[in-house]
DNA sequence: ATTGCGGTTTTTGCCC
DNA sequence: GGGCAAAAACCGCAAT
């Protein structure tokens, strides 16, 4: 077996090609991403309200909380 | 003069380097801007939300009205 | 049909559901990802540098591209 | 001294100001590198070359500290 | 342990 | 409107 400095290049180059294999599968998977925000906006929806709902819905609802207690602090502070 | 094509490639260098200069320039604002959050955080102030309200004051009013109308009729819709 | 605002909340939800389904997938395989880094770190292998490889792998396709988008100019620039 | 919320409304005011004015002299540099490019566009030259070429004369050192670091593993993998 | 940093990825804005 | 470049959020790493 080819080996370099202890270690073995066969070993590397599997390494590799899983990673590269599976980066391949998570591109598919940002296209179909990318598709179904294509239908979301043919079907009148707005993409980036969409965005914002789906990153509320991942935050607890106490981070939720204070993120919007600290925004509206900050809105009153300067008459926004 | 050295020309290539009925180009001048001095003039071609002056347009990259002035181009090179301009981005140099640009990066140390860039990092002035980095400063100041540095500042804003020491001082207690929260980052992100001042990126927020940042994004709030460049817009106009009709479009922040019209950009938080459709979040909230989302919101309501999932129940969030 | 159920509308909130003039919006189909059934169609939204699943088309929000369905966004979110593809992100954990697409989370699963970055995890994967980072699982082969961290077996191959075990295995003596450096991250770093398996991921400069990949880089490299995957770039020279793209600096051929970009080589031969700039040999076009120069014939270009040259009237070839 | 005023405070809404906890928080200093006039070291607030400020510090958005100055940020906001970074971000407006980062704009005008931006908006110069963009003048350079029509200036070159109407010298003859082409924009999107030019940009290949200043990223390439960018990448050059970066490639090299990445080609240094993969010589080194190389190196420690081999023990030499 | 906590926090700043560098790099990666995602999102936004822009030009064509 | 679709692709491309810039900006911003996110993450693991390291250093203290």
């Amino acid at each position: 077996m080819t080996e370099v400095g202890g270690i073995s290049v066969d070993r590397l180059r599997s390494l590799i090609e899983r990673i590269e294999n599976l980066e391949e599968e998570k591109k598919g998977i940002s296209d179909d991403i990318k598709d179904v925000y294509v239908e979301a906006k043919n079907a009148g929806f707005d993409a980036s309200a969409i965005r914002a709902v789906i990153k509320l819905r991942k935050m607890s609802q106490s981070d939720r909380d204070a993120q919007e207690f600290l925004l509206e602090t900050y809105r009153k502070a300067l008459d926004l």
